[in-house]
RNA sequence: GGGCGGGUAGCUCAGCUGGUGAGAGCGCUGCCCUUACAAGGCAGAGGUCAGAGGUUCAAGUCCUCUCCCGCCCA
């Protein structure tokens, strides 16, 4: 007998049991395994967290995924890398350094770039480390020993040999091209680190007026500051309202200064007024303004007829000479005072709310600036084309399926990709006079192939790559992803990963994303306190759909808390009760058989259903299994038992094996569980094999047994619940001697113990009347009289008619479709043996209720 | 405007390549502290599977259309 606390008390446990792990190496891959000894390998590489980071429920669904996988693949005998690490984030980690030293009232500008860089390494000392630690608190079981930054010098030096090469081969060129501009952390951003935001604008009506004469033209604006680097006015060719306009001049309101173009060229006060198909004459009042160096779309237009860029603004956002008596305001103040002046001199029509999208900085959520700049640019769309066949031809597989559809259209529409930064932490671009440094998923990009020591052609790469899966959410499918498949196309051709698993986001209970400022993120560390690591581990996966954003919860934490308290009670039993002798599989009865036959189903839906990634299902079938087919059930069944050391033992057995089959999602409960046992073998759950099938005689033929006498409690405990008599255990079972097979009989008669304490009965006995005034037990080839005091017969009576109208109803509907010659010429034929055998079945039932009733 | 996903019990969702009394958890109701577990046990109520049409012997499951909701891209 061995003592357990009546409650999984995981604190203490959680803690020293990773340490455990950790002591003994448990995590680490050796390529030689794979290289010499021939074991297949498996590899994932961890995203890299962000080093400024903190945990937040993203990292928590995504690292309990791939910790699943990489504990499930070890125990099925794989060589497992789990390759870790973390990410420079250069916007964001020079974000949180300059805030730093504001604090002591300097400016990076100040320090200088050398000393300033010190300070965020001496940052990342002190800190860095604090997202590493607090995903350890996961219990997950990344190879530590081999964890990356994209800083470390190796990387370094990986992503400047990556650049060269791709400069070398022409994909990467310098431009003057219009980029989004963040002023605060000026920067330019990628397309994809922009966000969109809806915001409650206005809509300014500007009047120009045109030369000679005395009309005015008027444009709908929702940045009407960006007026002072207009070029031309345009209108659609079919606008007939504007025809006449076209060819005429307009005069710039208020403009009186000299204005120049980006190379410093003298450009008119007085723009024309163009046409062209891509005016929307829907919008506003249908003439638009042309601002090339400040909008997107005016920019390919200016493109197209080769109009001057006419730049209005610094790159900290403050409006330039170009802006005359406007100069030096800050953007926004801008707009307001050239808002202001406009209207004092009669040029603005009016005024609307408007509600539109403007683009933020994905790091500080300032409103990003569409402005001209030069920038590096890599040019993506060079390979489109093979980028996409590996997908379509299934060298890598997306998962789920419709992911393909989201990454060819990503393609379809793909834009060369700017990627260097005006920033100071990050790759340095290896051009002579070249201050900029690279975009931080340009070293991404090559994180598969970067750790694994490339440049060189190292033991790990050869015995890890390509990988195996990759998990990551759907948001950085193309930040990251489809630049991963990229680089390791270009440089090792092949591809990086041969499969890609992606999940979704977790928001919270309404559906919202999660976000510091709605305050609806809870902190996975107080999560892990409340609830325990296995707990909301499990949790999570119990209300994770495959494929689709989360549904966050945390009503599912507790469930997956009472689940692991669950397990822990089961243990508890099985320990009070343990004899010291071990004897398992010896003297099998039929709850032992039935348990194992359903136990041989689960180990293969739970094998498959990790193999494809179908973690939520695998959860509930765990769930399921555990709860209520071996807790409810079996447990119960074998408190009856007088041959108590095998019934323990075979118990035990079992309940071990379901340990192993938990471990991926529960690692630290079956650890400790599992090394509570006096009959453990190895040093660790984690070297255990996956559980596979037992086999054995009369396996499905004796869980039918057990199933028959379930249903016969089933149905008595529903007599009970109906009459409230459930705390009755003295009741007495008439069994009809005719209506109750002899087979079924003997069953019963053998098995009574199982009756006696799971459905409360005393004694059983035979007769060959139709009993009055008792309660009905009516199954396929059983009927029994359920004897207690003070029935209500005409209830059950109620009962037992509509239990007899519902089956007559099947009955009918199944008859029919037996009935039906095309349902018997094309049904397959086990379909068709189903529906006879149910037939019977309920033919049988319904003239056992007849006889009652009638 | 282009692309993608979703609409199943009061709530959150399962239900894979169609096979036949539609499931789970939470919530709700009733009876139980039966020495593994009240973080528990037993039972129960609750659903024209968004709507319409179609394919099929058979449709929540496939096709078409419509209506809602969400996301991504421009």
């Amino acid at each position: 007998m061995i003592q357990l606390p009546k409650t999984y008390e995981y604190n203490e446990i959680e803690e020293r049991i990773y340490n455990f792990w950790l002591e003994n190496e448990l995590f680490r891959a050796n390529p030689e395994n794979v290289l010499e000894k021939g074991k297949s390998p498996f590899s994932i590489m961890m995203p890299p967290p962000n080093i400024t980071g903190r945990i937040h429920m993203g990292h928590l669904l995504n690292n309990t995924i791939q910790d699943i996988l990489a504990r499930y693949y070890r125990m099925i005998g794989y060589e497992v890398l789990w390759q870790p690490g973390t990410d420079h984030a250069g916007i964001a980690t020079q974000n949180v350094v300059e805030r730093e030293l504001l604090k002591e009232g300097k400016t990076r500008h100040e320090i200088g770039k050398e000393e300033f860089i010190k300070r965020i390494w001496k940052w990342k000392e002190d800190y860095g480390s604090i997202i590493i630690n607090q995903l350890k608190k996961l219990g997950i079981s990344a190879d530590w020993s081999r964890i990356k930054f994209t800083m470390d010098e190796d990387y370094y030096n990986a992503v400047i040999y990556a650049f060269k090469r791709l400069y070398e081969s022409g994909l990467i060129y310098k431009g003057l091209y219009i980029v989004n501009w963040c002023p605060r952390c000026y920067t330019t951003l990628s397309n994809d680190e922009v966000e969109d935001k809806e915001i409650n604008g206005k809509l300014y009506y500007i009047r120009y007026p045109v030369l000679n004469s005395s009309e005015y033209i008027v444009v709908a604006t929702t940045r009407p500051e960006t007026y002072l680097g207009d070029i031309a006015i345009a209108i659609n060719p079919n606008d007939t309202r504007y025809k006449h306009f076209v060819g005429k001049k307009v005069k710039l309101p208020l403009v009186e200064w000299q204005r120049f173009d980006y190379f410093r060229n003298h450009v008119e006060n007085e723009i024309e007024i163009m046409e062209d198909e891509f005016v929307d004459m829907e919008f506003g009042t249908g003439a638009v303004k042309i601002t090339p160096a400040h909008d997107k779309d005016d920019f390919e237009i200016g493109k197209k007829y080769k109009l001057p860029m006419v730049l209005i603004m610094n790159y900290d956002g403050r409006l330039n000479e170009n802006a005359g008596i406007f100069k030096n305001l800050d953007r926004f103040k801008a707009r307001e005072e050239i808002v202001k002046k406009l209207a004092e001199n009669g040029f603005i029509e009016k005024i609307e709310s408007y509600k539109y999208n403007v683009g933020v900085c994905y790091r500080c959520e300032t409103i990003v600036e569409p402005i001209i700049s030069e920038q590096w640019f890599l040019k993506l769309s060079a390979f489109k084309d093979i980028a996409k066949k590996v997908v379509e031809d299934n060298i890598i597989e997306i998962i789920p399926e419709y992911g393909k559809k989201i990454y060819f259209n990503w393609w379809d529409n793909i834009k060369d990709w700017a990627i260097s930064r005006q920033i100071w932490w990050g790759h340095k671009i290896p051009l002579e006079n070249e201050e900029d440094v690279l975009d931080t998923w340009f070293s991404s990009a090559l994180w598969p192939i970067a750790t694994l020591g490339w440049p060189n052609e190292a033991k790990e790469m050869k015995a890890f790559f390509p990988t195996s899966v990759l998990i990551t959410g759907w948001d950085i499918l193309f930040f990251w992803v489809a630049r991963m498949i990229v680089m390791s196309l270009f440089f090792k051709n092949e591809v990086p990963f041969k499969k890609v698993y992606l999940h979704g986001l977790v928001r919270d209970e309404k559906g919202r994303k999660m976000s510091k400022s709605l305050g609806n993120s809870p902190e996975p560390l107080e999560l892990f306190e409340k609830y325990s690591v296995d707990g909301v581990r499990i949790g999570l996966m119990l209300i994770t759909p495959e494929g689709q954003d989360v549904r966050f919860s945390e009503k599912y934490m507790e469930v997956g808390r009472n689940y692991a308290n669950k397990i822990w009670n089961i243990a508890r039993f099985l320990f009070l009760n343990f004899e010291d002798k071990y004897e398992p599989l010896k003297v099998l009865k039929i709850e032992d058989k039935w348990i194992i036959s359903e136990f041989n189903k689960l180990i293969k839906e739970v094998k498959s259903g990790i193999e494809s990634f179908e973690f939520n299902n695998t959860a509930k079938l765990l769930y399921d299994f555990t709860w209520h087919k071996f807790a409810d059930w079996y447990i119960e069944a074998t408190k009856t038992r007088e041959d108590k050391t095998y019934a323990i033992s075979n118990a035990i057995f079992i309940f071990q094996n379901i340990l192993k089959l938990h471990h991926p999602y529960m690692p630290f409960i079956t650890e400790e569980l599992y090394q509570k046992f006096p009959l453990k073998k190895k040093l660790s759950i984690m070297q255990e094999e996956f559980p596979d099938i037992i086999e054995l005689d009369n396996l499905d033929e004796d869980a039918k047994k057990f199933e028959f006498i379930k249903k016969i409690i089933d149905e008595i405990r529903e007599i009970k619940g109906l009459f409230k008599v459930q705390t009755l255990r003295d009741l007495k079972l008439y069994v009809h001697i005719y209506e109750t097979s002899q087979e079924n009989r003997k069953i019963i008669e053998e098995n009574f113990r199982i009756l006696k304490l799971l459905g409360g009965i005393k004694e059983l006995q035979e007769t060959n009347e139709k009993l009055k005034n008792y309660g009905i037990v009516a199954l396929e080839g059983f009927l029994g009289f359920l004897e207690f005091p003070n029935i209500d017969f005409e209830k059950e009576r109620e009962r037992l008619i509509n239990e007899l109208e519902k089956i007559i109803k099947i009955h009918k509907s199944i008859n029919d479709k037996l009935n039906n010659q095309e349902f018997l010429n094309k049904a397959p034929k086990d379909v068709i043996e189903n529906q006879k055998n149910k037939l019977l079945e309920l033919e049988d039932k319904i003239n056992k209720l007849k006889k009652i009733l009638y």
